[in-house]
This record gives structure tokens, C-alpha cells and sequence, in this order.
DNA sequence: TTGAGGCCCATAGTGTCCCATGATACTCCA
DNA sequence: TGGAGTATCATGGGACACTATGGGCCTCAA
């Protein structure tokens, strides 16, 4: 495996990019930084991602209690909750780690997201991605174009200076997690 | 059987999606993670479930009991109360599963949801639902294709936000389970 | 007696555990 | 500052445990 950079400690933030093997058995290693993001637990879950782009998304109980709330926010028989609740929760995998760290991938989550002997992990915040890393190259390309442009700048710089804003009339600085430990 | 991921440990929420068969004496073994999610209890309800889907739902003693309480907070004597408990209580099958894990099916809901000889699970959060592979097919490429749906999407962001931010000013981390075990 | 359901045992497949190994990055000490 | 030692990590492979599933036997009721 390798990666941008290395280590971590105690985040809850899913940070950078891995390139890692599947191997004979179908196992694949999960980042070690990644696995600190996961804060522990040997539990993982993974959908096809809900953009399309083809990857898959996942993390772990921390993430999917975030999504069973937000679930039972959305109006109880909308359409909306319906469907989320089954594309989300019934069609995610629900995959235990080993203690090397590896799980295993099935065949329907492999070849939904074209996955063959390589992936690659892609952090995104409270969750990560799973690429075919040719998708994921053309995929981060496309990214970097994006936010290249003009107004995706401009966006951030004006959503940033909010930020600072209310960091600085509040109180104490701003924490990546809430509970870090370690 | 095969499903789309493996296991877990001590959750109290039914996630993922399980194929399995029908034997020929009209068993059917529950999947191994919806068995931990039933939290070792060995009775499952089952009823048709009350949208017309076409599918069966149903969970565990914990789920009974969560319908028991939501019944009995309707008014007495409503039409609505009746309706509900003659088709929730009155309507589900009351079902003991034996020691490797397996309950019979009765010709009635067999036919009531158009199974033969094999069947999906699909995890509803706190509930369950058992499906023509089929049907479930189509209800699941629909599903999918409304939550794709621009709408959704956004409002699946909105109150992802909005948990983000209680979270964040709140108290301590969301916990997906109140009585996990083991 | 006959059919159905419940209980028990058997079995194949595969997921998981636990061992080992090589490589890499980091640490410590001279 | 450089090199040896050490810890961590990704990966391979064998052994085992668990799961899904099939089938036989017993019991009970019609």
C-alpha cells in the first residue's frame, strides 16, 4: 500500500488517499489512518455511492447512526425517507474488519463499483470512498478542474470568512472531533 | 445464501440485504445478522406490510412491543386504532424460530406475498422485510431511482446538516443503539 | 394412520481467526 | 548526521468456526 502521507492519531476524520491490494481471497486492508478515524470499532459500512459516480461510500457505526438520524428526521412515510431508507440502509453491506484490519469485499459491491485487484481509498470527511483507481483518477481530475474555477473559489473563501467570523466572536477555537481520545 | 456483506455484533438495527432459500418442508433461515439484531430472542412477527408493497414486514419482540405502545396512544376508539391493530396485531403471525435459525413460513403469507422458493431479507432499520426477489428487484432500482432524484438528495443534505449541527452544539456523540449487548 | 410441525444431527461452503513474513517509516543513540 | 534497531503496516496462507441448508425421526392432532 501507499499513500500520501502518513499517520494519525485519534481523529474522527477520514483524511487523504490509499491505494491498496485486494487480495486471492477478496480481503482488502483498510488504511491505518483510516481505521483510527473509525475509532475502534471493527464495524464498516458500505453503499454505492447515491451521486452515480460509481464508487463506493462507507464508514462506520459513528457514520451510520449519523444516517439513521438524519433518517428518521425526513417525514416518516415521504417518498424521500422511503427510498433513502432502502437505498442507504438496505442496500448497504454491512461488513465486520478483521484484526489485521481487512474486509471483504462481496461480489455484488466489487463489481458495482468496477473493482478488480487494486482500490483505491479516498477520505471524504465523515465517511470514505472505495475507486477503481482509473475511475478515481479521472474522477479527481474532473475535481480539481472544478475547483479551480472562479466561483467554487470564491465560495470557499466566502463560506471560510463565516467561519473565522463566528470563531472569532464565539468562544473557544474550533475542534476537529469532539472526542478525540489519545 | 448470499448477501451483500457479513455480520455484526450487539445492534438493534437491521441493515443490508440477504438472499435465502426456501427448503422444502417452507423454511427459511433468518440471516445471521438480522438474528444478532433480534437481540437473542427467539420469536419474530410477521405481517403484510401495510403499504401494498407487496412485501412482508416484520422484526422481533422489541418491535412488537414498540407497535403495542404506538397503538395504545392512538385514541380508543378511533377508526384508526381498530384499522391498525386488526391489521398489525390481529394480521401478523406470531412465529418461533428454531436453534439454527430458521421459521416456517405458512401457506398464507407465503401466497399473500408471493414467495416460492426463494426470498430476499432486506433491513428497514427497526424492522425487517421479506421479499419476492423479484419484486424486490424492481422496488429496489425504483427506490434507488427516486432517491437519485435531485429533491431527495437535497433533502437528505438538509437534515444531515441539521444532525451535524445538534450534534456539534450538543452533548455528546450520537449513539446508534440505547441497549447494545455484548 | 397420515400429514404437518418441531427437534436433532449432518454437511458443505465460506468467512474469520491467528499465525508468519517482508517492507517501510520512525526512533534512538553514537 | 547517519546508521542500526524497532514498531507499524500491508499482505499471504493454513486452520477453524459459523452459517445456511438438507434430511431423518419423533410427537401430536385430525
Amino acid at each position: 500500500m501507499r499513500g500520501l502521507g502518513r499517520i494519525s492519531q485519534g481523529w474522527r476524520v477520514f483524511v487523504s488517499t490509499y491505494e491498496s491490494a485486494i487480495d486471492a481471497k477478496g480481503r482488502v486492508s483498510i488504511p491505518a489512518s483510516f481505521r483510527a478515524a473509525l475509532g475502534g470499532g471493527n464495524r464498516i459500512f458500505l453503499w454505492l455511492a447515491l451521486d452515480g459516480s460509481g464508487c463506493l461510500e462507507g464508514g462506520g457505526e459513528a457514520l451510520m447512526a449519523m444516517y439513521r438520524a438524519t433518517l428518521t428526521r425526513l417525514a416518516p412515510h415521504s417518498p424521500a425517507r422511503k427510498a433513502l431508507v432502502t437505498r442507504i440502509i438496505a442496500g448497504s453491506a454491512d461488513l465486520k474488519m478483521d484484526d489485521t484490519g481487512r474486509i471483504k469485499l462481496s461480489d455484488e459491491l466489487m463489481t458495482a463499483a468496477n473493482l478488480t485487484d487494486r482500490v483505491k481509498f479516498a477520505g471524504n470527511m465523515d465517511s470514505f470512498q472505495i475507486w477503481n483507481p482509473d475511475r478515481h483518477a479521472e474522477h479527481f481530475d474532473a475535481m480539481a478542474a472544478e475547483a479551480a474555477k472562479e466561483d467554487t473559489l470564491e465560495a470557499l473563501g466566502h463560506a471560510y470568512s463565516e467561519v473565522l467570523q463566528q470563531q472569532g466572536s464565539g468562544n473557544t477555537a474550533l475542534k476537529l472531533v469532539d472526542g478525540g481520545d489519545s
